[in-house]
DNA sequence: CACGCCATGTAACATGTTACATGATTGC
DNA sequence: GCAATCATGTAACATGTTACATGGCGTG
């Protein structure tokens, strides 16, 4: 039972719709949550069953309907139950890692290109997050919003997410350099 | 089918038994992957019956007997293919982080606690991570042993378990910070 | 004498992923 | 005209987690 609290966490950022929290979850969330339209769409169902988010339909004309969900009382109880409850730990789970892992063995070509590759999803996410940011603080400059700003949660997650894709994209040119002169030296 | 790749490239590391994976897998393996014992002794099961991997079991006096598992030439054709298929892009999943997104609303004072806390644990993490990689250069310096070593991709995966481990740190250290400066101020 | 480490597994249950199902609108 | 976006769901299948089962040895 993980996934219903980064859902009920995410809706905390205002009312949305099942196929809008499933693009941020694609995106990952700032990168700290993955979950694909299907389950959010289940999990969704569970949560208003229960009575932590509540939802209301929305009739469109040109677009399909669609409901648009609220944390309840009964949800932020619940996310504050799950704060004070012990953390599991974080993992990372990324196959690029266990393809350089195994790069001595599996080819190293391949996983040059692959590197190559994940340095420009990196930079585009980099982007796509230092947008987010500057939206959330608005005029503020970022002390100031960590500071005063309402609702410093999302900022920070995403904070956290650009770094990591900042440190990934690092890493990612770092292993494809020393691959690379690996391969052009023959070493094997 | 992903863990089974995961497992291959550990074991290229050298023979080990299910138990010893298991350690590995408990820490991350460098970070890259997370698996409960009983996950590995399903997958070696499976892996063995496929040819991937071999086994040979070892009679112990003091301990109970095991099993030390070796890649088979199959397991490396397949880790090949493996690393020749489109990645699956990475994600974090972090309950911390959703702690984090949710503090504004869910109470801050536990989740502070609990970026401490995992500063800690992530000192620990840089430790371990610290160690392993002087293990395996031994008495070369990083700059030759990555030229020149023989299987730099643990080396170069555990690098990247070290730098997300260190930024994880900072970013907690961060986090608490803020969220510390609010509650004194009383910003809600 | 109790606890933790070594060592391997099975079974039941909870989650996550893939495939299927539908259908209008907007932009290229 | 074709693809992408908006919008929601169900069903079958694959993975991952928790609980159970066993048992000797070493250390405090």
């Amino acid at each position: 039972m993980a996934l219903r609290h980064a859902v009920l966490a995410a809706l905390l950022d205002g009312e949305c719709s099942g196929y809008q929290l499933a693009k941020a979850f694609d995106v990952g969330v700032a990168n700290f949550w993955h979950a694909l339209p299907q389950q959010l769409y289940l999990e969704l169902a569970k949560l208003e069953k229960e009575g932590l988010v509540a939802g209301r339909q929305v009739i469109q004309e040109t677009r399909p309907n669609k409901r648009l969900f609220t944390v309840t009382g009964a949800g932020v109880d619940e996310l504050a139950r799950f704060a004070a409850s012990p953390a599991k730990p974080s993992f990372i789970r990324d196959d690029l890692m266990v393809k350089v892992q195994a790069a001595d063995a599996a080819g190293a070509d391949e996983v040059i290109r692959q590197l190559d590759e994940r340095v420009l999803v990196a930079d585009a996410k980099i982007e796509v997050f230092g947008k987010l940011l500057r939206r959330m603080r608005g005029e503020l400059d970022e002390e100031t919003f960590l500071r005063e700003g309402a609702r410093v949660g999302p900022y920070l997650t995403c904070l956290r997410g650009r770094e990591f894709e900042a440190g990934h994209r690092a890493w990612c040119v770092r292993a494809a350099a020393v691959l690379r002169a690996r391969v052009a030296a023959g070493v094997r």
